[in-house]
DNA sequence: CTTTCTCTGTTTTGTC
DNA sequence: GGACAAAACAGAGAAA
DNA sequence: CTTTCTCTGTTTTGTC
DNA sequence: GGACAAAACAGAGAAA
């Protein structure tokens, strides 16, 4: 880590994004330095499907994206008379949200 | 303006974003109100040319978005020897940025 | 790498 | 109980 | 409004 | 000189 200034390494401290434009702060100086990666152009996770040209910044997003080859809808309801499934967990959590068919 | 809690409420003192997810911070108060469309789904302003369906929420992404019909090439080089013209103010400030060429 | 174009945080300009 | 990292979540939000 | 899907800040889980 | 708002800039960054 080099900072260009004191007032930068400052910012960095108290957990704050010192790309032009960003101004972000974060819960934890951790993240932080995850967080950098919106700023940059590599994207080094692949989709491990056969011929799919996908790439991602982040793991989580690479593993359901690889649902929309296998048709895997591994989030179920788990209140009976409802029992819809789901590929993302966001729309998971949306129908708990919405409905409160939470066990 | 009203607030969910006290924390919110000095987090929007300090010019903080307390949209989940955001958590920019900016130098005026002013602006941090205006940086508040970012998350509403409003786009007010319309492109003025007839048919054109495209919105904005800025009114300078409108301004030069209009240039792509009127085929304006507002920005020219003062450099005499270049005589560069750009539609874009950003690609001027680049040009002159890298070639130095600054009256 | 390029060009084209939009988004947005900050700077500059204009009016009182 | 404590790190600490990896995984997963829970929204936001873009696209159609 | 809907469904589908990606992005990312925070929370939860797993290992030592 | 001071507000203060409107306009414009100067990057970042997505898309092709
Ligand atoms: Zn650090
Ligand atoms: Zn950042
Ligand atoms: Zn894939
Ligand atoms: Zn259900
Ligand atoms: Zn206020
Ligand atoms: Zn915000
Ligand atoms: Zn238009
Ligand atoms: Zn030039
Ligand atoms: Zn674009
Ligand atoms: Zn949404
Ligand atoms: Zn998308
Ligand atoms: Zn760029």
């Amino acid at each position: 880590m080099s900072f260009s200034s004191k007032q930068e390494l400052n910012l960095h401290k108290r957990n704050a994004c010192t790309f032009a434009g960003c101004g972000k702060r974060f819960g934890s100086h951790k993240y932080l330095l995850q967080h950098r990666r919106v700023h940059l152009d590599d994207r080094p996770l692949k989709c491990p499907w056969k011929g799919c040209k996908m790439t991602f910044k982040w793991k989580w997003a690479c593993t359901e994206h690889y649902r929309v080859h296998t048709g895997e809808r591994p989030y179920v309801c788990p209140i009976p008379e409802c029992g819809r499934t789901f590929r993302f967990v966001s729309d998971f959590s949306r129908h708990k949200r919405k409905t409160g068919h939470t066990k």
